[in-house]
RNA sequence: GCGCCCGUAGCUCAAUUGGAUAGAGCAUCUGACUACGAAUCAGAAGGUUGUAGGUUCGACUCCCGCCGGGCGCACCA
């Protein structure tokens, strides 16, 4: 990042300060071949300014070009090329990463700021999908990514824990629950009723109504529903654990929705003090400029998702002191979050702009939309399960001798999954493939823990010592791997700015695949000069990898 | 019907936010373990960026019209 000012005030120069060093900044970019060097400045917009052919201002400008770090200049077809001198650059880049190892990247940007994070937010009652998958792992790196940008970050799971769904679920029960079939897989039952009653429902309505009514009962603290829902509740808590231990993943608080059941009058009363709550056929709305109508309370009198939504906003406003706060949620849920905020905004938060909506692609099943109620969903256990035992089969496969054997099958089995849910765009949606998921070759997690496998062997083999680390020497062919370590920090930067995990996801692919063509083509053990400097290297990538793996949510093995 | 999102190689996705010859992986074909881990590397093949226009030095990217797909649109969450 330092190179960057100085190229930034060296063109300054060599344009005559004809150019605000900010626009000069935008300007540059990374040629998208190496061959054309390590920074580009486009000079077609100088055009005007110099009233000349871009091709002449590069000329002319790439003569004026002297610095330390650059190595030489070139003018092509309007484009001033840079090159770094690579051994001040490799020399710098692989000192800090060196000296600051796992906090090589880390940004101040964020300092003594807090930012809540509402991520997973399972149901209760309903299985922990593949669809959940998709908030929680993007939730959980977003999270990693935001600490590494220096924020204080609380995680929130907010369990969905209350609602029609439970009124849903204690008629099922009333009608066909079986009391030790829940005890013994309280999540597999629980939906196996809970799938029973839509069936039901569809030909006799009077079931939603009791439902309804169920609800109601709930919301009034009735014993025998609070004591069913307590049942639920912690049955199904318990399950979920399972799968957060196994993915490493940990929550500062697991206030649900009924967290907020005593907490939503007041926002309910702090809206009819503002003249903002009306009465629509017979139910108490917000109306909203050019959207619909934010509903607060049904007509039977019982709250919505948005009443205790609006109720968990100022909470965790008032509990967190938080400066931004983002909602990790399906995209189709685009419409609740921006009435939500402009409810906020109404009430006279100004802080309610703060409050960001991280909106993720569907996860589909043969191009359509799993739905729970029809009981079509995969497990996420059942495919981490069968991740974990490909992972198996491929170490008895290739690494028989491997001490640990379980414990490395579940990094890299977990590791395959959450990584092929975060190295694409977080908006498109996912077609559900077991086959490509569970693939652990190319552009995959296990791809980037092999690769940092196999350079913790190297360091093993070459009895490297981290006191005795060197930067001089080495070849032309280990130049693409110090330019993507010298990124790093940018990028980490870049995917907290877009709320982008894939951005940290693709730049480890690019380190790896740019280490792994260094590794084919360059003799590391070897007993000479360089060998200290190479070996320097491969630590460098070692804990880039390690510490970007991590921001994911993902471990790096050191042998796999 | 209205609103939001998407359309790039057979498949899954990139493309420095308007820049150079649109790049990767999977699948297919070919080559490389008597060198540090072949979950790897090297190579071949694969494209009128859905389509008609517009904006400008320059468009996969921005604007408009179609075509195709997804999601949402009050008593579910």
């Amino acid at each position: 990042m330092a190179d960057k000012k100085m190229i930034v005030e060296t063109l300054f120069d060599a344009v005559d300060g004809q150019l605000a060093k900010a626009d000069i900044e935008r300007f540059i970019e990374k040629p998208k071949h190496t061959h054309l060097g390590d920074y580009a400045f486009p000079c077609f917009a100088l055009a005007k300014i110099f009233r000349q052919s871009p091709t002449n201002i590069a000329k002319e400008v790439s003569e004026k070009m002297v610095n330390s770090i650059i190595e030489k200049v070139e003018a092509v077809g309007g484009y001033v090329n840079i090159f770094l001198k690579q051994s001040e650059i490799s020399k710098t880049v692989l000192s800090n990463i060196v000296t600051f190892r796992s906090a090589y990247g880390q940004q101040e940007q964020g300092e003594n700021q807090t930012i809540t994070i509402d991520f997973s937010s399972p149901n209760i009652a309903k299985p922990f999908s593949m669809g959940h998958l998709r908030s929680t792992v993007i939730g959980n790196a977003l999270a990693n990514i935001s600490e590494k940008n220096g924020y204080e970050v609380v995680r929130i799971n907010h369990i969905g824990d209350w609602g029609t769904q439970f009124g849903k679920l204690i008629v099922a029960y009333h009608l066909w629950g079986k009391k030790e079939l829940i005890e013994q897989s309280p999540v597999r039952e629980l939906l196996k009723i809970y799938v029973k009653f839509h069936d039901e429902a569809e030909r006799d309505d009077t079931l939603n109504d009791q439902a309804r009514a169920a609800f109601k009962r709930l919301e009034q603290g009735d014993d025998e529903a609070m004591r069913l829902w307590h049942w639920f509740r912690e049955a199904s808590l318990k399950e979920f654990e399972q799968v957060y231990a196994l993915l490493g993943i940990r929550f500062d608080s697991y206030a649900g929705e009924a967290f907020y059941n005593d907490k939503m009058n007041r926002i309910v009363d702090l809206l009819a003090e503002k003249e903002l709550l009306e009465e629509s056929d017979g139910a108490m709305v917000v109306n909203l400029e050019n959207m619909p109508p934010c509903l607060i309370k049904k007509t039977d009198g019982t709250t919505l998702y948005a009443t205790r939504d609006l109720a968990a906003a100022l909470y965790r406003h008032e509990t967190y002191k938080s400066e931004k706060s983002f909602y990790v949620v399906g995209n189709e849920q685009s419409l609740h979050f921006k009435q939500l905020f402009n409810v906020l905004e109404k009430i006279g938060y100004e802080w309610a702009r703060e409050l960001q909506h991280i909106p993720f692609g569907m996860m589909l099943k043969d191009g359509k939309k799993m739905s729970t109620r029809k009981g079509k969903v995969v497990l996420l256990a059942e495919v981490l399960d069968e991740a974990i035992e490909l992972a198996e089969k491929n170490i008895e496969d290739k690494n028989p001798k491997l001490q640990h054997k379980e414990e490395i099958a579940k990094i890299v089995g977990t590791g395959a999954v959450i990584f092929h849910d975060l190295k694409n765009h977080r908006l498109n949606d996912i077609d559900f493939s077991l086959e490509e998921m569970l693939n652990f070759e190319g552009e995959t997690g296990p791809y980037v823990q092999y690769t940092y496998a196999r350079i913790c062997s190297l360091l093993r083999k070459g009895q490297y010592n981290d006191q005795e680390c060197k930067f001089e020497g080495l070849s032309e062919e280990a130049w693409p791997v110090i330019i993507t370590l010298k990124e790093f920090p940018e990028v980490v930067t870049k995917a907290f700015e877009l709320a982008d995990p894939s951005q940290i996801a693709k730049h480890l692919i690019e380190l790896s695949r740019a280490f792994n063509k260094y590794y084919a083509h360059t003799r590391i053990l070897e007993e000479d000069a360089t060998m200290q400097a190479k070996l320097t290297l491969c630590s460098s990538v070692a804990i880039v990898l390690k510490e970007g793996l991590r921001l994911l949510g993902i471990q790096a093995p050191e042998e796999m």
